[in-house]
DNA sequence: ATCATTTTCCAAAGCGCTTTGGATAAACTT
DNA sequence: AAGTTTATCCAAAGCGCTTTGGAAAATGAT
């Protein structure tokens, strides 16, 4: 069942039913319930392809997502952020388009999707210091918004981040206040711009107690389970052990918790810890109460927020780049107490 | 650039041209090159909406997730699944559309993406006991793949599934040669047809030994962390309570793991812990030696499959339905051990 | 040199929708 | 009653591509 059936059914003219359809004014209000009427009982559907080609608009939103060995985009915490981004989508009558592309591919999978009109725009994930991606989509001239920050980056863009620089300031100083002065940091990739934040938060506060950054407590890499565990095994090896780490998300922190109660040490009093609790919805920072005291901002509701920041800029309601920056709580949970004394 | 441009460019006509692009076989070898050379220089990319207007086909696949506080799809799990399916779908040109859609409209769903033309076929993740997508998708004539099975599903359909039962079967048998008789199950959601099998394995192990399901050590639920920790601690208070416990995921395995430590009881000693691995990228088992003894299976590479049979299934290289059921294999950690002598 | 083939290209008709620029009928003015 | 406005509706022209049914040019056969 298409428009013309639908009209010829009708014995009115496409135009009237398009029109009627979508809300136009010139159109009887008795000929638009008999239109509508008809549509539902006949179960008409405008076909997308035909009305994106006529309209120019596409109502998908794209997510490019690089898969390399190197750097694992499609995650736990990513697949949060989806459901959020989709959720607002929904709920708008958009959807949303993954490209997964080679990481060596990635820069060419945007031009393809500007230059294909594949999308109206889309969402740049896990930006990097001196992100090359933003300028070229502002070149492309396709609407973006950014889940993060790219420090270095000159062009003027929409953002939504959480102060990761103020949540790891305050982690720090919430241990550095139990006694505690061996910190460790199990970070994510430093060339990603999140971690630098995270790294510049835990730095400062440290040093704004005369304490110096032990290049031997800092850690940086994919921020999963086993680097977790085995950085935390290398650190209580050191002849002077941290007696808190701090770790970058939840799934780290599991690895830092093996590696403590392996040695037979109790996490909240021989060894602290607290990480960066994304509120994942599989893996949540215990239920009732937090397992790790955490810094926690839910990663849903930034993909909720970003989908929608996109949605207004490609509908035109915003104009100018619009900045959201989250405060993440400190919850305080079960992991963390103060400085054993020696 | 459009192809009218293009075409007026190089003096030639649109269909020559769209003919030169599209490697068939009535254009010179001459005037292909030529054309060839001029898209890429003119950096022309025939615009997708128009393409698939004419075609008929979108070169994207649908994966449907229901959003709902009931039970959530999108997890670890299902976001390795993508990453694998989005592997093969870039590989042969496709991507991938996702909607996310209120538990109570997920049907509608369907039948919006058949009726509207938005995609070329789908994938349908987490099939129940018998599903009623399965018989509508085959009405609408929409092509699709099921990841997993429907036990009770008689229109004919393709899918691939993982032996569920024959892996909890195997990991049972497993600790019953240990001598454990007191095995507790952290089972799924058991209107989900894997969670059905996987029950299935384990009662028919344990009823082979003459072993009576105990329903006390039996819990099925959404597979989150608390909830794994929540059942053991309430299975490890009974009076008779299990030397053993199989989970249905990882993550519910560190739930189990967090309420054994946390009694001061020792893993692969006093009790054991297997689980089933779905090879999850974030979240390995271990990164070298397993730390849990599993039943492994790559989730990731099922998605890869998955996208594969259903392409092939779109482009008409395969006409019959298609099943592929893999194997889990057991791989040995150190979550086991003898059964304790009292 | 003539006719039959084959090769190479083109004009035009869709694909299913939106939207512009009227036309017609109805309602309102004076 | 005639002229003016307004409310309804319609024909047709895109949107940018593919593809059908020829035509023109090049090639081969006689």
């Amino acid at each position: 069942m298409n428009l013309r059936e639908l009209s010829d059914l009708l014995g009115l003219s496409q135009t009237t039913v398009s029109r009627a359809l979508n809300g136009y004014p010139e159109v009887k209000e008795a000929t638009r319930l008999r239109v509508t009427e008809a549509a539902r009982t006949h179960n008409y559907h405008p076909n997308t392809r035909a009305k994106s080609l006529a309209t120019g608009r596409t109502m998908s939103i794209g997510h490019v997502i690089p898969l390399s060995n190197q750097h694992e985009m499609v995650n736990c915490v990513f697949s949060d952020f989806i459901a959020g981004a989709g959720e607002s989508y929904a709920r708008r009558g958009y959807d949303m388009r993954v490209s997964v592309v080679d990481d060596a591919d990635e820069i060419e999978a945007y031009e393809r999707l500007a230059s294909t009109g594949k999308v109206d725009g889309v969402i740049v994930h896990g930006p990097r210091l001196d992100d090359e991606r933003l300028p070229l989509l502002h070149q492309l001239g396709l609407p973006f918004v950014v889940h993060g920050r790219s420090s270095d980056c000159t062009t003027p863009y929409s953002w939504l981040d959480v102060n990761n620089r103020s949540a790891l300031h305050r982690a720090t100083n919430f241990l550095l206040d139990l006694g505690h002065t061996r910190i460790g940091l199990i970070n994510g990739i430093e060339e990603m711009d999140f971690a630098m934040r995270r790294r510049d938060g835990y730095t400062t506060a440290l040093e704004a107690r005369g304490i110096k950054v032990d290049p031997d407590l800092t850690h940086a890499f994919e921020m999963t389970e086993p680097f977790g565990y085995a950085k935390t095994r290398d650190m209580l090896d050191l002849s002077d052990p941290p007696t808190a780490v701090i770790a970058s998300s939840l799934i780290p922190a599991l690895g830092v918790r093996r590696a403590v109660e392996e040695r037979g040490l109790t996490i909240g009093k021989d060894v602290s810890i607290i990480c960066f609790d994304d509120a994942l919805s599989y893996l949540p920072n215990g239920a009732g109460s937090p397992i790790f005291t955490a810094t926690r901002s839910s990663v849903r509701d930034a993909g909720r927020r970003c989908g929608e920041m996109l949605m207004d800029q490609i509908e035109g309601r915003t104009t100018e780049p619009v900045h959201e920056l989250w405060e993440a709580e400190l919850v305080v949970g079960q992991s963390t107490g103060p400085a054993p004394t020696r």
